[in-house]
DNA sequence: TATCAATTGACCAACCTGGTCAAATTATAT
DNA sequence: ATATAATTTGACCAGGTTGGTCAATTGATA
């Protein structure tokens, strides 16, 4: 399956992937259109149902191809022997807005896919999904010391706490990011402020929970 | 503008809102049909732009209606003569979760309005949210004393993670809540749940930053 | 030169769109 | 009962779109 356009050089697989993956992020499934696919792309109608026999098809592709990409990246750069849960925080946002910078497109097309409902695909991303889980949520978490929390602290409640405001943050940044992941210089300036206003913040929270700080 | 619609035993009106909010809360502006409206809607085409000129306006209305209701809602139920941040927390949460059951799909419809790009109505969404801006969202925080912090609390800080525990909270039982609507039983005890963490996690949050608390 | 794979794009039938308008229906006033 | 006015209908329009097919062309390989 896909063999012929796995023998494509990958400027050209790239350039097909990052046209189907901008028109499937405008548009939901039903309504995004094989046909600016391939005129963005500029290939033949032809040969995509060469390569992927279906719309269908193209579009589990697509959302294979993104999902391995971001769990590759996590698991390569997160440090496991990290047990403070702020600096595995820090890991994760930092891993995450720099992914941005690299494939914002990617995360467009995420999005629509968390909301997609068409009947057509839906069944088959959740089976997808199963088969992720188990694999990829609690490993990101995995050697974190909870005894770094203060012995009155339901360390559960303060965990929780610490992703919503990671999120939070995140959210604050994000499409501001976005809009300039083609001025590098104000990019990464944008990315410093960010971080800098997360540890501002997990400094706030880790003197709040943490043992042996003061109010 | 819209008299004649306005003229319709409320029922009707409803009716017609409630097919049309339906539509342009699983599509977006360009692609939801005036068509598909009608036909849940059960009236003609003509009519329909007899009402409203054009789909523009339609759309535009539907904004202003919904808007309206949310803001006089929410203005109505609230106490602004609660000091403590923590329990007006716990009446916007209230109120919004009440919403849920009575207006669900206002909210998706709202949802959409939020990420809507097409060039036809964007300028017009962002210019009314202009006009409503200076009124709402101050408002809804007035009166708070923040004096109720603990002296070493940076309370800005304070109060983002407040904001986001609840946003987190909320989050988690948006969806659960919105497909019990039709259950009044089911609906009424997750939302009882719903609250009951939220208060569970306001005490963690006060023990951590209000005077007069210990750890 | 012959074979086979890659690639093209015109073509298909089916369907949809926002909007119009002459005609039919219903309500109101005399 | 009649005339006027307001409400409502739905067939119709021209112009578009769709996912998918397939005979024909091109390019590579042996």
């Amino acid at each position: 399956m896909y063999q012929t356009f796995l023998n494509l050089e990958v400027e050209k697989q790239h350039k097909i992937i990052n046209s189907a993956l901008k028109e499937f992020s405008i548009n939901n499934y039903d309504t995004a259109s094989t046909n600016k696919i391939i005129k963005d792309a500029k290939i033949s109608k032809g040969i995509l149902y060469h390569y992927f026999g279906s719309k269908k098809n193209l579009y589990l592709y697509l959302y294979e191809y993104v999902t391995t990409i971001f769990i590759d990246a996590i698991n390569s750069r997160l440090d496991l022997e990290e047990p403070d849960i702020f600096k595995r925080y820090e890991q994760i946002m930092t891993i995450k807005l720099e992914l941005i910078k690299q494939y914002h497109t990617f995360f467009d097309f995420l999005k629509k896919t968390y909301i997609e409902t068409s009947l057509e695909v839906r069944s088959e991303l959740d089976q997808y999904n199963l088969t992720l889980q188990n694999s990829s949520y609690d490993s990101v978490f995995a050697g974190i010391d909870y005894d770094l929390f203060h012995k009155n602290i339901d360390s559960k409640k303060a965990i929780d706490t610490i992703r919503w405001v990671t999120d939070g943050i995140s959210d604050r940044y994000e499409e501001r990011l976005k809009s300039n992941v083609d001025n590098s210089e104000a990019f990464n300036q944008l990315l410093e402020q960010c971080m800098e206003e997360a540890n501002d913040y997990f400094q706030f929270l880790k003197q709040l929970v943490y043992k042996n700080t003061k109010r």
